[in-house]
DNA sequence: CAGACTAGCCAC
DNA sequence: AAACGTGGCTAGTCTG
């Protein structure tokens, strides 16, 4: 069953049970608190129903505080980009008044602009302005569905209406998760952050000033250079090169590598301290983190491939250093789940290369290759990767003849897929994410062809068939991380609850992280395995492909 | 002087 | 090894 709820300022709302047709929904009737309200459909025994509001990073931040978790709902925004994304209007305003608007041929409001997250305490004078955009006068429930019927019609006009609905289901099962993770939090050991620091960077120094290892080693540059060089400038790093004669075409750490000075490995060391201090340093530390956790604020498909981005924090680009304060409660512990070499299985799955689909049936699909590369998995890898994102150059070229003599289907997939970007045209996932259309730019360099602009429109043509070469690829395996997630949502509501609630804490690209009591970490584990199998099934049926999880159970997210 | 842009490095 | 896809974030630098 499905039930339409419009929540009002007071913590009440309105509810209507949906029927398979308009006339058939059920009635009307508000309630004072609809947490509570919620909660009672949740706890009711049987199938819990189907919440469908307008979007949730609106209303269920607010119902997560105090009712049970939400087990299912349709997202009427995120479903309404995703079929937008389909008919190739990638962008387009995507709320409820905006889908409303379109459904009347009225002219379409854009979408509310969402305010950066700015830390772990959000300024309370901007908190929460009315995000509706629905004309004054039209009823935000009837609305609500009105355009929840649209959307269920066009999903069914589509030539795979089933995998669709799978993909409208799990995008908003993930922005139920995102909402619960952000609520949770990390579990974050502040002292163990600032002991990594101390022992890199030296004691904490007082505001502003550069911690003593750092200003350090900025002084030892300068001698080495004979002159005061900045090394956070790249400009007069590549001025003080030049002074030496080595005249450089930047200063990444892979190009300082084949520079032979004393001043290098100097400046290596400063680049790698300089980068833990900025963005993960105390300024981070007392910005984020809050009573023992991190609370990333995560953009559900905020990425166009379908990946979560993250807004403020840097929650998925936590470097491997940090992850020593990730550390769970006492007498509870973190599983982290990681699924390897997902994008090579996910291309041996949809491209039906049953070559390839037969390796991905191992645990190393990489290690059943290297065979063909003279016994090097190294090889093999990087060959993979090559045909995944369109590198050409480097070694890459014999190791993708090699490919496509061995795996002609699966290169064939993402051939095409270039091809077609290159075209112009659109390109799906498997379950139907769209990547966007070419912008007019694009178009106008492309459709050029004469003399000096061919370079330009070639240039222009092979960056966009890299890009939708790797979309299908991308954009499957981050679906797959979203029916993975939304199955170990549910197989947590099943877990022994005795010793206190385990919850998903961590989700990047291909990795959840949970963090339960210690006692039911084996049927935890367990549910993640049977969760991945299920997951499988889901989106390919019976397919030879594994895909295998890498899970550790530990105490610091440092050791998994 | 605020905002836009660039260079560079982090994650997958 | 370093022209290979998706991003976020910071300090330095440019611009109006």
């Amino acid at each position: 069953m499905r039930i339409g709820v419009v929540a009002d300022k007071e913590g009440g709302g309105r509810l209507r049970e949906i029927g398979p047709d308009r006339s058939s929904d059920g009635g009307l009737w508000r309630v004072g608190d609809l947490a509570g309200a919620v909660a009672d459909y949740e706890n009711h025994g049987g199938t819990a129903p189907r919440w469908v509001w307008a979007a949730t990073d609106e209303v269920y931040p607010r119902l997560v505080e105090r009712s049970p978790r939400v087990s299912r709902c349709h997202d009427i925004a995120l479903v309404e980009s995703l079929l937008l994304g389909y008919d190739g209007r990638f962008g387009e305003a995507r709320s409820l008044g905006a889908a409303w608007a379109r459904l009347h041929g009225r002219d379409v409001p854009p979408d509310p602009v969402t305010r950066a997250a700015d830390g772990a305490d959000p300024h309370p004078a901007l908190f929460e302005p009315d995000r509706s955009t629905l004309p004054a006068g039209v009823d935000r429930l009837t609305a609500l569905l009105e355009v929840h019927a649209d959307q269920q019609r066009r999903i069914a006009r589509l030539p795979d209406p089933g995998r669709f609905a799978l993909l409208a289901a799990v995008e908003s099962a993930g922005a139920l998760a995102a909402v619960e993770m952000s609520h949770d939090g990390v579990p974050w050991r502040a002292d163990v952050h600032d002991a990594v620091l101390a022992e890199h960077l030296g004691p904490r120094p007082s505001h502003g000033m550069r911690p003593p290892v750092l200003a350090g080693l900025a002084e030892r540059i300068s001698d080495a250079f004979g002159r005061p060089v900045n090394p956070d400038s790249p400009a007069q790093l590549l001025k003080a090169f030049a002074a030496l004669g080595h005249r450089l075409t930047s200063t990444r750490s892979w190009v300082l590598k084949e520079v032979d000075h004393p001043v290098v490995p100097l400046l290596l060391r400063y680049k790698e301290l300089s980068r833990l201090h900025s963005a993960h340093g105390w300024g981070w530390l007392e910005s984020w983190v809050r009573g023992g956790r991190f609370r990333p604020d995560y953009v559900v498909g905020g990425v166009v491939s379908g990946r979560w981005a993250t807004r403020g924090g840097g929650a998925l680009q936590i470097p491997k250093a940090i992850r020593r304060a990730v550390v769970a409660d006492p007498d509870w512990t973190l599983i982290a789940a990681d699924a390897g070499q997902v994008e090579p299985r996910i291309l041996a799955a949809v491209s039906g290369d049953d070559a390839l689909a037969a390796a991905a049936g191992s645990d190393d699909l990489y290690a059943r290759l290297a065979g063909s590369f003279g016994g090097d998995r190294q090889r093999a890898k990087i060959g993979l990767l090559a045909a995944m994102y369109g590198q050409t150059g480097g070694d890459a070229a014999p190791l993708l003849h090699t490919l496509r003599r061995l795996y002609p289907r699966a290169l064939h997939h993402v051939d095409a897929a270039a091809r077609e970007g290159e075209e112009g045209r659109l390109v799906r996932s498997w379950l139907g994410r769209t990547c966007p259309p070419p912008s007019g730019m694009w178009r106008r360099v492309t459709a050029g062809g004469d003399g000096a602009e061919d370079d330009a429109a070639a240039r222009r043509a092979r960056e966009r068939g890299r890009f939708t070469r790797n979309f299908v690829i991308q954009a499957t395996a981050a679906e797959w991380a979203l029916v993975f997630m939304a199955a170990v949502r549910r197989g947590l509501a099943g877990l022994d609850t005795g010793r206190g609630v385990p919850r998903l804490v961590f989700f990047q690209h291909d990795e959840l992280v949970l963090h339960v009591p210690r006692q039911i970490a084996d049927s935890a584990v367990e549910m993640l395995r049977a969760a991945a199998e299920e997951t499988r099934a889901l989106m390919f049926g019976s397919t030879p492909v594994r895909f295998p999880l890498d899970i550790a159970v530990v105490e610091c997210y440092g050791d998994a």
